[in-house]
DNA sequence: TCTAAATTACTGACCAGTCAGTAATTAAAT
DNA sequence: ATTTAATTACTGACTGGTCAGTAATTTAGA
């Protein structure tokens, strides 16, 4: 019989809270926080129960480091699209691209849903990824479309509304890799699911002519 | 001292599975499956713990009785808007503003944000929805574009992967009610968030001129 | 060593599910 | 009608298991 190794138990200070914070959160995307054991997270992480304690003080405060260190930094990455893209329609491609290809097709993909179950049961968690996350992300995406309409690139919408519209589909589809993706079979291919979802947005905030109205 | 009301005790005995479903739908919308207590629901249903049992074998099982009866009676009203309508468009307009009206406005709106997050944790439950809720929703959608691609009313799209897109914003916006919409104060005005959607996608998929190409 | 990191064993609150008993209703008997 | 018996809807105290959080102990590294 070969035992099975007792346990390496390794310290590692530094590494820890990421390899935590990692752990919970794709255990609780997968079964909410409250389903969620402090032990299987702990199990995942290959730690004991007891270590989470030494970096978090509880469990609710190792949600709110979830979805604090999850976020944010990927926001930077949008912002500085600003001034690097002058075109507002190669600009608000590569916002939403840029959205999927590094929150969406990602681990983090699932924070909006985790942040969208618990949202009533951490209100000020809500407030704050409400103020930093959504805020933030909707101001960047209306200096987009609001560029465009200046330009007379994109038609008069209203640059509020449109800007919940335009993410929706994207933060639909990151949802349902995490919920039902995982049950029910077969989903539909994600390059053609970008492609309509372009086609379709992009086409229907266009001007109808480049000038003034003719083809 | 006016002693309280000991309790009326009313026996309704063909009423209470609606009323404990409904108190369970709310709850769990507002609080998550697990995190929901049945005392708590026993309590808005205005019974004791007991009572639950009389009607439910389980909190699973009124978990699922939650989902099934909420859902698969809406969709017989859309399903017979395909005959009522002629145009296509109009058609696409009935189908998505009558989800709104009948589902995404109303306490049955939260079942979307309940079944995406509970999805994993029920995979039986997952399933049927998928299929008796999602899939009829969306092969119901797929013939309103469908019928208006062969008409040449809309452009040449992809019907499956449209009608995700078509419908996240408003089940976007549903979700939102139930999760930040309490927390994060001003939500914006449903009735330009919808007609901001409407000119978006419904001028994203038009053909772009009645006969051939011109304006 | 000796300190810090991690584990293990433990506690107590909480809650799904049970069940003996009570109140309301109906039916039967006078 | 009015009492009595039988039935049915409902209650709430109780139990057994689970799990967040803690305290005692062990192990790794300087």
């Amino acid at each position: 019989m070969a035992e099975t190794r007792p346990a390496p138990r390794r310290r590692r200070k530094e590494a820890r809270p990421q390899e935590l914070t990692a752990a919970a959160l794709s255990l609780f995307v997968e079964k909410g926080f409250a389903a969620t054991r402090l032990d299987d997270i702990a199990e995942r992480a290959g730690v004991s129960k007891g270590t989470l304690y030494l970096y978090f003080d509880s469990k609710d405060a190792l949600f709110k480091a979830v979805i604090q260190e999850g976020i944010v930094p990927a926001l930077h990455a949008g912002e500085v699209l600003l001034d690097e893209y002058d075109d507002p329609l190669a600009l608000l491609r590569a916002i939403l691209l840029g959205w999927w290809e590094r929150i969406g097709s990602t681990e983090l993909g699932g924070i909006p849903k985790l942040m969208m179950s618990e949202a009533r049961n951490f209100p000020d968690v809500a407030v704050y990824y409400q103020q930093e996350v959504i805020q933030r992300g909707t101001a960047l995406l209306r200096k987009a479309v609001a560029r465009g309409i200046e330009r007379g690139v994109f038609r008069k919408v209203d640059p509020e509304a449109i800007c919940s519209v335009l993410i929706a589909p994207l933060v639909y589809r990151a949802m349902w890799r995490h919920s039902f993706g995982p049950c029910c079979g077969q989903e539909t291919d994600v390059a053609q699911y970008l492609h309509t979802y372009f086609d379709l947005v992009l086409n229907g905030l266009l001007a109808p002519a480049p000038g003034g109205d003719a083809q």
